[in-house]
DNA sequence: TTGTAAGCGTTATCAT
DNA sequence: ATGATAACGCTTACAA
């Protein structure tokens, strides 16, 4: 029952080849003859050995791991993040380590913590909402493991970055909203400290400022990202004499509780009130009515933040000559904000 | 920049004591002063020092880690039984790591592959679709790692399991529908091979049986279970003269398929057609009419399983007294299963 | 209470 | 082409 893991040494032993030979073979080195490699392997199979990864990346100082962290695992756009990097990690043989930190700071630093103990090659970051200062970050750079934000990012923070343009984004739905006839817009925002967040935000404004109604005072809640906080504001804000006739969220989830709300009080929704969101969650596209989104390409996301350390970071020796990469988001017009 | 990583050694030189003593300070070792605890845990923060799990863990024999292998890592089922694990793991001061197959036999046995060379102290694993033998799961008992299964589980397998009463749910299920006055309800199974989805199954034909229509033939299709398949199988069922007017599914994306098949040919849900999935997907609340489905207790599947390894295996030096765990269900009777 | 030294399972260097 | 040996960073007997 009890017995001892299989090691090079019993390979070696049972072949009768001495550990290196065995190690060697095991890793395809160039010098060593085919035959020797393909019985070793068989050898290795039958035995049922497997390498111990904590002993060769000891050795090697390296763990072919990169490691991922993101606010939540179970929200569609972070889990296409993360299909995109094990998809890469794959191509390039490589583990993937993923830790969720259900936005608190504290589990962001735990996360951070196990990683770099982990000695992964790589952390690939999505900040959570209540991270507001560096320095768990910057630690990271200490232990010469490259650092990528992707999505929502500190600016503050010198790192690699693979982001969407969200200003631009912003002010896509913006023109969107308005050309549907909608003119009470209001913006449901995220943590400004985000630099993600407040790019929206921006987007909105100069929509705003851009638009026939710039003279009015734009309808904008900042910090509206808590399910707790956004039911509340939704509440006061749809209950008001002078409500919106459109609401623009900076994530989907705030899009669903506005809907639900409309609902609960008879507001008909595209007609009396657009909604728009953001991130595309999967469950936008099936609910009744749909719910108008952005795209924000989740998944090439990740494919293109995996390929910014095996492609760039990796062969440039740590020092990367692509800092931003900017992806292109797909405004997804949907039931909810269409009544022409 | 390139610094090296601090290690106990550096600690132990800035402080003028042994690497020893560094490590058992650390640890918290009982033969320590706490006030040399303080002073070397102060310092360690100082200079950033992260101890190398690779190292620890290759002298101890053990990684303080335990590995999850799920189907999919975005379905809430599957997120809330993680965030069970992760919140057991924590307690115990373990990481987590999480892979994902995809359905996939072959990723699968990757996954095993890397936990394994990781060495974590326990897998937790809900088998793939795909998966139809053992010998991949068998060799994981070789390296003296045990093995749980939860929820999706092979029965020939000698392992811990963590699971629903899966017959019962889907009688009850059956029940709720006939009280609501369908008749002519269809099943869409699983892949039979998993032990899971023929007790569902089986809990189907039982209520069938039992039922007074047991004279006809029930409407039983088996795996159709990819999406791909599924369409097909509804398009058919949903255009036949003699249509179900209620379809039972073991899981909600075969619900949400229904739903929308049944939307684009204008019958009515629930008035026409009753639908009633399994898991409980978040989606599932939101959507418009909202989807019957049954409550597994995803998050308490992962908290029992965590537990079964830190309370129960690791308690009994590897060996189990309990070897299954059975939770109740709860049947969430929402609007596309209420006629009445 | 503190230090010395061996060893965990690999791989890389240096021989042969 | 193959083998002996040291080293990766840590923990733990054992010694002092």
């Amino acid at each position: 029952m009890s017995q001892r893991r299989i090691t090079i040494y019993d390979l070696a032993r049972a072949m009768g080849i001495s550990a290196s030979y065995v190690s060697r073979a095991l890793n395809e080195h160039p010098s060593i003859n085919p035959e020797v490699v393909a019985a070793v392997k068989k050898k290795a199979k039958e035995l049922n050995f497997k390498l111990n990864s904590h002993a060769a990346n000891l050795r090697q100082g390296s763990s072919k791991t990169l490691g991922v962290i993101v606010p939540h695992i179970n929200q569609s756009f972070f889990s296409e993040i993360i299909a995109g990097i094990e998809e890469i990690c794959f191509e390039h043989n490589h583990s993937l380590i993923i830790c969720q930190t259900h936005e608190s700071f504290q589990r962001e630093c735990l996360a951070v913590d196990t990683l770099v103990r982990q000695n992964v090659d790589c952390i690939i970051l999505s900040v959570a909402a209540e991270t507001t200062t560096t320095e768990h970050l910057e630690s990271i750079a200490q232990h010469n493991i490259p650092l990528i934000q992707i999505d929502r990012y500190l600016d503050q923070l010198n790192s690699c970055k693979v982001l969407n343009d969200n200003k631009k984004a912003a002010y896509d739905v913006m023109q969107s909203l308005f050309g549907q006839g909608y003119e009470r817009i209001a913006f449901l925002g995220g943590p400004t400290h985000l630099t993600t967040f407040k790019q929206r935000r921006d987007g909105f404004l100069q929509a705003w400022e851009d638009s026939a109604f710039s003279n009015r005072t734009p309808l904008l809640f900042d910090d509206v990202f808590d399910l707790s906080v956004v039911t509340k504001v939704i509440d006061q804000l749809l209950q008001n004499e002078n409500r919106p006739d459109a609401i623009f969220t900076v994530s989907d989830h705030q899009s669903v509780a506005v809907l639900q709300k409309a609902e609960s009080l008879g507001i008909r929704v595209p007609q009396d009130l657009g909604i728009f969101g953001f991130a595309n969650e999967t469950f936008t596209a099936i609910m009744n009515p749909s719910l108008s989104s952005v795209d924000q390409k989740s998944k090439e996301l990740g494919i293109r933040a995996a390929r910014v350390y095996f492609d760039d970071i990796r062969k440039n020796n740590g020092i990367p000559k692509i800092n931003e990469v900017i992806l292109e988001t797909e405004l997804m017009t949907r039931q909810s904000s269409i009544r022409r």
